[in-house]
DNA sequence: GCGACAG
DNA sequence: ATCTTGTCGC
């Protein structure tokens, strides 16, 4: 029988969070080597409206080498957990399982729009959402969580290693020429060099890579 | 105690 | 994340 995803027994304050993320986070694997873009790559991305009231979760299928949207779903429910630095998955993560579920497609990678293992217990929302899925996924965010990184060279493919003690947990990776770069990092199933092949594989000109950028416009869409 | 702090 | 218009530059 298959191992179902649970959105029911969620936590409701952050100590119960806490030891969800400390029992989860031995579940993490940061090995996996990628040779190429898989043919099914999956974007999410969470959007709020009416003041954080509602949580909108979209989801996009692209297929590669052709690198198109072959199935998108949208999902919205009342926001139900607030914003803190460090449990930012509590928030998001209900709303994406259930767009999840309405899925026919079976992705075989997963970009999330936030940290993997760049957090400070080394469990963000694509660390997370890869363990409760069981799948690679890579964490692509658009800013520091925790880390330090040189600023990479101005070209798009420069990158520096995101580091905390000495021990590299991810990429600042400049995804497109002088524009901001991005903060990559494993989520899931996928090893530290993979995270950055994958992310260059899947852009298409714009900062963030396809799957992401398609799945951001559809949140905003508000549906 | 002070500063930092994904979306 | 969200509130918000036009505008400068590659």
């Amino acid at each position: 029988m298959e191992k179902q995803v649970f959105t029911e027994n969620w936590p409701s304050n952050f100590s119960e969070a806490k030891v969800v993320q400390a029992s989860m986070q031995g579940q993490v694997c940061v090995t996996g080597r990628f040779d190429g873009l898989p043919e099914y790559v999956a974007g999410v991305d969470v959007a709020f409206r009416d003041g954080g009231a509602i949580t909108v979760a979209a989801i996009c299928v692209l297929v590669y080498p052709a690198g198109h949207c072959v199935e998108q779903v949208c999902y919205s429910e009342p926001t139900r957990f607030p914003y803190v630095p460090g449990y930012l998955s509590f928030r998001e993560l209900p709303a994406v399982l259930v767009a999840w579920k309405q899925l026919r497609a079976k992705p075989q990678l997963v970009m999330c729009d936030g940290q993997g293992i760049a957090h400070p217990r080394r469990f963000g929302i694509a660390s997370h959402l890869g363990v409760l899925l069981n799948l690679p996924t890579i964490g692509v965010a658009k800013s520091r969580l925790i880390g330090d990184a040189t600023e990479p060279g101005k070209n798009r493919g420069e990158c520096n290693p995101l580091t905390v003690n000495e021990e590299q947990i991810g990429w600042l990776l400049r995804t497109r020429t002088n524009v901001k770069p991005l903060y990559v990092s494993p989520g899931h199933m996928v090893d530290i060099p993979s995270s950055r092949d994958l992310v260059l594989a899947a852009g298409n000109g714009y900062r963030l890579p396809e799957p992401t950028r398609l799945a951001d416009k559809l949140s905003k869409t508000r549906t």
